[in-house]
DNA sequence: TTTAATACCTAAGCGTTTTAGGTATATTTG
DNA sequence: CAAATATACCTAAAACGCTTAGGTATTAAA
């Protein structure tokens, strides 16, 4: 991408979705993941973070430190609103890329 | 959309890409004909109008008054650079797209 | 004649991200 | 072995883009 950054907002349905898949994650372990799967992607630790804590706050996420060998990780998790809204997020993506074709008016991928 | 709003810094690419359509065209003319073809996108005139003068600011796009009847309508149109950025912004959201598509593994269009 | 639509605009506030740091441990490399 | 890089967490100021909530004025519809 030209522009460094993703869409704003897409963040959190990138966590949310990425916890849907893997169970449990750490916060470096997602910008990792990330960057191994979408190289364009750069999502900053600057961003994760707070978005992670705002997560918890708002009970879509649960976490738990654990240590390994001397360093301690702090994995999150979706509680069962999180996997909710994680749909949703998902949802409203998909609605987001039609109503941008439809104004477009071209396809926005080639699969 | 369950979430009221456009992804944010998607406003700019609408624009662009309205007057790549339409050659010319005021501010309220471009929230009706959002309006009209993705019902569910609402772009606000409080979003629109400085969104409207930081791209004429940026020199992407220029601005001509015209009287009709005894009203003033502000026409925009792309400039050469305009032209090149619609382009840039069109491939931007592709491959951010793209990009979503990799890490959500699944598709975002049924088309 | 009041309301809604057309047409422009601004400004405060809000949420998300960028930028730019900080701490500490573990591993790689010169 | 020392220095650099990677791992792993974090914060805070500032920038950015949008929402919300106004404002003015003209024209059309109820």
């Amino acid at each position: 991408m030209r522009s460094n950054s993703l869409f704003k907002g897409s963040l959190t349905t990138i966590i949310l979705t990425l916890l849907e898949q893997n169970e449990m994650m750490y916060g470096y372990e997602i910008t990792q993941k990330v960057k191994e799967i979408a190289n364009d992607l750069k999502i900053t630790e600057g961003a994760l973070y707070p978005a992670l804590h705002k997560l918890e706050g708002d009970s879509l996420l649960t976490a738990s430190f654990k240590k390994v060998g001397n360093r301690t990780r702090k994995y999150y998790k979706l509680t069962e609103n999180g996997k909710t809204e994680s749909v949703n997020r998902l949802n409203d993506l998909k609605d987001f890329v039609e109503q941008m074709q439809l104004i477009l008016n071209t396809k926005l991928t080639t699969q």
